[in-house]
DNA sequence: TGACTATTAGAGTAGATACTCTAATAATGA
DNA sequence: TCATTATTAGAGTATCTACTCTAATAGTCA
């Protein structure tokens, strides 16, 4: 593997296991066994390493994130976008994590993620109207459909800073991949009222199985 | 004023201005006039300051989050609750950007946070539950309502988050506290579907007040 | 082979940053 | 008044961090 690659596949886990903020290009460079100056050969700036990671990211949604707007869409479509969002936010999990830093130090960045963003939120609503020409949702109002559609987009994007800050421990293991998908359940939750009779028993049933485990998250029951 | 307390709100606006990762507690002690060694005679170190903020944005959340479990609630309760909840918010903005880092430098911070979270969400049920009680909603089953708590305090404390990786500068300026208040129409966008029908049209005109003016937000209807 | 380019090592640096230490000054109270 | 405590100044420091510079080495291709 070339030098380029090794430098952002370990950039991407140190970052993923300590946070960006915790890791310098020196503990990069330290853990890939080269030099700084050879790090700094590939990259101009740390910056640019992270601007490097989010291009595969994007690359990365872009691939499966195809929404087709020639069929309508079953509860199955739907399954594998969530399916594949959530492990995508848990392989570039480092990310969201300090976005809001990282956005303030590269305009770039900035502006790429902010299209990027409103991309995702597109196909979210084509996502939506698919299932609404399916028969699988009541359908929404133009307006309505949209805060839906950047509802989804809030909570899918935060669901794994909340389980951070949930759990009793930071919780960076692999346990957490598991519970991330659980993030499914909250956006199903969203479309539950909007589910039509024909539907509601398969959506529900399967939004069961992702139900948070929330003895792991929530302290024992205490009467508030 | 004291100068303990000097220093607290000359942090927080320090914070909120730029990010607590932008400002050192040199940078505090500059901006008040005083001496570091002053600084840290009141303070053990910059975790410390930012814990006390902490203590007081959660004795502030405790003043008017107090939802009343003996009589049922009003649409003006609510409002007023989600109201106090974004100046709450904004107020200390600087807290939930840095949040996941700041719990994994402070174990007290996490586990005083993570309790605040349930307190919270016990809360957002209340509201909820109220608003069922009194045929404001429909019912939700439990399991529902819970998940539906989660959903509303996702959305409240990512709002901002999302607003400023959302415009096209990083928009912390003054126009954003009003912006904040669109989080509103997003919170209620999530009760339409359990309204029932004799409070629909007086919910669904209240929303309409907050609807986010998109185009400050997004880039030019493009053709996707 | 030899000239040229690509890659790498590694020492080094300017600037931060969080925090300490000592001594001076103010406030307090007997 | 004077002893004691609370507060403050400000110089200083160990450590870190992102990044640079030079020289060596490896690869390529005519």
């Amino acid at each position: 593997m070339k030098t380029r690659d090794r430098i952002l596949q370990t950039s991407l886990q140190l970052f993923n296991e300590q946070g960006e903020r915790n890791v310098t290009t020196n503990h990069i460079a330290a853990e890939l066994g080269i030099s700084p100056g050879n790090l700094y050969y590939h990259f101009r700036n740390k910056t640019d390493i992270i601007y490097s990671l989010f291009i595969q990211y994007r690359a990365l949604v872009d691939r499966y994130l195809r929404v087709p707007r020639d069929r309508t869409l079953t509860i199955e479509d739907q399954m594998f976008y969530l399916e594949s969002v959530f492990d995508g936010l848990w392989y570039y999990r480092f990310f969201h994590r300090d976005l809001e830093y990282l956005l303030t130090t590269d305009e770039r960045l900035r502006m790429d993620y902010r299209e990027f963003t409103f991309q995702c939120l597109t196909e979210v609503r084509a996502v939506l109207q698919g299932l609404e020409d399916a028969g699988i949702l009541h359908p929404h109002s133009d307006q309505e459909q949209e805060a839906m559609a950047l509802n989804v987009w809030l909570v899918v994007t935060n669901w794994m800073a909340f389980l951070k800050t949930a759990r009793a421990d930071g919780g960076n293991d692999a346990t957490s991949q598991q519970e991330l998908k659980q993030g499914i359940y909250q956006v199903l939750t969203l479309q539950l009222p909007y589910l039509t009779d024909s539907y509601y028993d398969q959506m529900a049933a399967i939004r069961e199985r992702y139900r948070p485990q929330l003895s792991r998250v929530q302290p024992e029951a205490e009467g508030s």
